[in-house]
DNA sequence: AGTGGCTCCTGGCGGC
DNA sequence: TGCCGCCAGGAGCCAC
């Protein structure tokens, strides 16, 4: 599932060999992935360099120049013999093309065709190929010129990055004020947080020794604090161990994460927590499976509506508290 | 406006 | 063995 690292580590990969690389021409095979045209795509793409990859929340962003003479310069249009660029009236300037992976997208090199057909792929020169391969076909591709770009992500109304400066403390208290949706909800929202997904909110309230069901509006000076800290220290680590491989995340080279092997909650309900011993536990918050440590997240500080329904089953946690628990605030 | 729920999509898995 | 139904979840959409 690519959330924040795994895009970031897609990014970076692409970029040791991406840029410098002509586009000569995108094909698309499936076309749940995207609602422009092949036609229009080329014309944003076709006959032009790649110049950098950017990465925007879990959106991947690859920068194009302008569309490149031949040689001589005689006709104009793309390099490689291509027919001019038709799309977006003749449009020939720089573009930007934005992949979503969503749930199982993978943007890898293959020189040959693979067992089956790609959603889409750039033929590349020198002669590469860069295939989309999505199963779940969730993933999307976009193209447009670099000034439509604000109004792409504008009409999304993404949150700031986490690593970016306008994702202070005192924004994420600002933007948990008076909020009565679960915490485990606010980070999944992309208008809050840009690039925080299920794995890392389970494994960032974990750090935060939050509860997940705990309403947002209900977190303490000291809590947001610790929270912010944790959301960064969490995609951090996720970014060092190249992400995490749960279900199908491989990297342009076919290489696997290892952030699953040091997951604290995600996916280990009935495991015994790695700070305290207690039992991992499993809930659903916004219809996504929700794990995490009863003793060492406490229920307490103010739940969100309907918390009490859907923990209804499970123990309240012990009183004894692990060596290094430490109270939350109010 | 904020919030929750539904939908898309397909491979894998458990149950019968 | 084979079939059925459920589960996983990012983000857009809709209803309240």
């Amino acid at each position: 599932m690519p959330e924040l690292p795994e895009v970031e580590t897609v990014r970076r990969r692409l970029l040791t060999c991406l840029p410098g690389l002509l586009l000569r021409e995108v094909v698309v095979n499936d076309w749940t992935v995207s609602v422009q045209t092949e036609q229009e795509l080329n014309g944003y793409l076709a006959g032009r360099r790649v110049t950098g990859l950017r990465r925007r929340g879990k959106y991947l962003l690859v920068d194009v120049g302008a569309v490149e003479e031949q040689a001589g310069g005689a006709s104009g249009g793309p390099a490689g013999g291509l027919p001019p660029a038709p799309g977006a009236a003749g449009y020939a300037g720089p573009s930007v093309a934005v992949v979503h992976l969503r749930m199982t997208g993978q943007l890898v090199f293959r020189p040959e065709p693979g067992e089956r057909p790609p959603r889409f792929l750039w033929d590349l020169e020198p002669a590469t190929r860069l295939h989309f391969q999505d199963v779940r076909r969730f993933g999307r591709l976009w193209a447009f010129e670099p000034a439509a770009e604000d109004e792409f992500f504008g009409s999304r109304g993404m949150g700031p990055e986490p690593f970016g400066p306008e994702f202070t403390v005192a924004y994420l208290r600002g933007a948990l004020r008076d909020r009565r949706a679960p915490l485990k909800s606010f980070l999944l929202d992309q208008r809050r947080i840009a690039g925080v997904g299920n794995i890392y909110a389970d494994e960032a309230l974990f750090r935060a020794r939050l509860h997940p069901l705990r309403a947002a509006g209900s977190v303490g000076p000291r809590e947001a604090q610790r929270l912010h800290a944790a959301v960064l220290e969490t995609l951090q680590a996720g970014i060092d161990h190249e992400g995490s491989s749960i279900e199908s995340f491989i990297d342009p080279a076919g290489q696997r994460g290892s952030f699953q092997e040091i997951l604290s909650v995600y996916q280990r309900t009935g495991e015994p927590c790695r700070l305290c011993g207690t039992t991992i536990e499993r809930t659903v918050v916004g219809g996504r499976g929700t794990h995490y440590c009863p003793r060492c997240q406490p229920r307490r500080g103010g739940m969100a509506p309907g918390s009490r329904r859907r923990l209804g089953e499970i123990a309240p946690p012990r009183s004894a508290k692990p060596a290094d628990w430490e109270a939350p605030d109010r």
